[in-house]
DNA sequence: ATTTCGTGTCACAAAACTGTAATAAATGAC
DNA sequence: GTCATTTATTACAGTTTTGTGACACGAAAT
């Protein structure tokens, strides 16, 4: 909570591997001894199911022996912590992973072209000028700020910026990416202020730079 | 192969260790039965080295009960596939790991000749100049990048870029062949921008440069 | 209580893309 | 060279997909 990451615990493997389910975490950490389910069968419980599958998870433990290090990973936990551990080489650990799987959770900045995007402050400047965007506008935006050029399609979009299993017409995306262009391209008639917003006909959406845009 | 993987394979087990060992493969497939190490054992051996530890394993059987496919994750495959498995499954299993392992290995671009494809980006390049192609066109040239050389009928490549079980022309193919071949030289004169796809009368097309082209 | 803001939908307009058919070219066998 | 086939091109009439303004609604701010 410190370092800024919302935090949900649970004090069982049983209604972990529930809540996991339920929420889909950015990342989980999961200690080894635990009542009913135990850190590894938790482990093998999120491994198995396609929507837990990818959640990276951090295994804590207090043995050292290296079979259980080992044991640890093999099962597909993504890092291995044994106690015991300063918060500070946790937090680091945890930053490490999540670089690689989330930018936008541990970034302090986001940057494209002339656009910074501070997830932690929810702010977005183009040239520096401050951009005032709707919570949703910036979820979209931010989603396609952690992989500049990928094309996002509607429903990963939804998914990303509403969260899971919201019930929302497709096409409002669509509405809100219009909202998001205005925005970004109000404040000034520069040309480096195009369209940074390439759209892929039955596709979906990618942010792109407009001088590199395709030639028709 | 079919798959554009580059594939080193082993008939036993002791082998297959000391070939990963060597090698460090980007994934392993391993069989469940094989000669003098079982692939349960090979997969411990290469959990329990610093240097094949991070391979993704796949393992493969023949039985198809609870206590082995928990057996085989348990100690470290990603993923594990019972037979009868289609070919088909495979790759779209072996992909869906590497992706997260290594996403460069997933062709994050196909190239060929002075053609770049991004699937992810939904983009295509010639010298790093960006094509505009619609869809349809998109996807023929995506199949064809994907085996550049092969040869597909008019019915492959419907079923392919179109989805299966559509209901269209074949000549369809021929027109949309032209579109592409018209976007993909549209932009220069250079005989470097010459044809990429040879069409095989009676056959069907495939991408080739136009300095391999056959003399009559 | 009112205003403001952000959302989600709809409907319609605008664009982009497709499939087909008709016609012209080309290829290859004889 | 002629003929039968197969492919290339073109034009055009749909279709499909996107962009956008309008509007209603609820939550938050005033």
């Amino acid at each position: 909570k410190q370092a800024n990451f919302n935090v949900i615990s649970s004090d069982n493997g049983e209604k972990a591997v529930e809540i996991a389910e339920d929420i889909l975490p950015d990342i989980i950490i999961l200690d080894w001894m635990m009542p009913f389910l135990s850190g590894v069968e938790v482990c093998r419980k999120l491994r198995s199911q396609a929507s837990t599958r990818q959640i990276p998870i951090i295994m804590l433990s207090a043995r050292g022996e290296e079979g259980d290090r080992t044991l640890g990973l093999d099962i597909g936990a993504d890092d291995y912590i044994t106690k015991p551990f300063s918060p500070k080489e946790l937090i680091s650990r945890i930053k490490a992973i999540l670089r690689r799987t989330r930018p936008s959770t541990v970034s302090e900045v986001l940057e494209y072209g002339n656009l910074k995007l501070y997830p932690g402050k929810r702010l977005v400047e183009r040239d520096g000028i401050k951009i005032n965007l709707g919570p949703k506008e910036f979820n979209i935006l931010s989603t396609l700020m952690e992989r500049p050029g990928q094309v996002f399609s509607r429903t990963q979009l939804l998914d990303n910026a509403w969260g899971h299993g919201v019930f929302v017409e497709d096409r409002t995306v669509d509405v809100h990416i219009g909202r998001l262009r205005k925005a970004l391209s109000r404040h000034s008639n520069d040309k480096s202020w195009g369209n940074v917003i390439r759209t892929v006909r039955s596709s979906g959406y990618a942010l792109a730079l407009s001088e590199n845009n395709v030639v028709s």
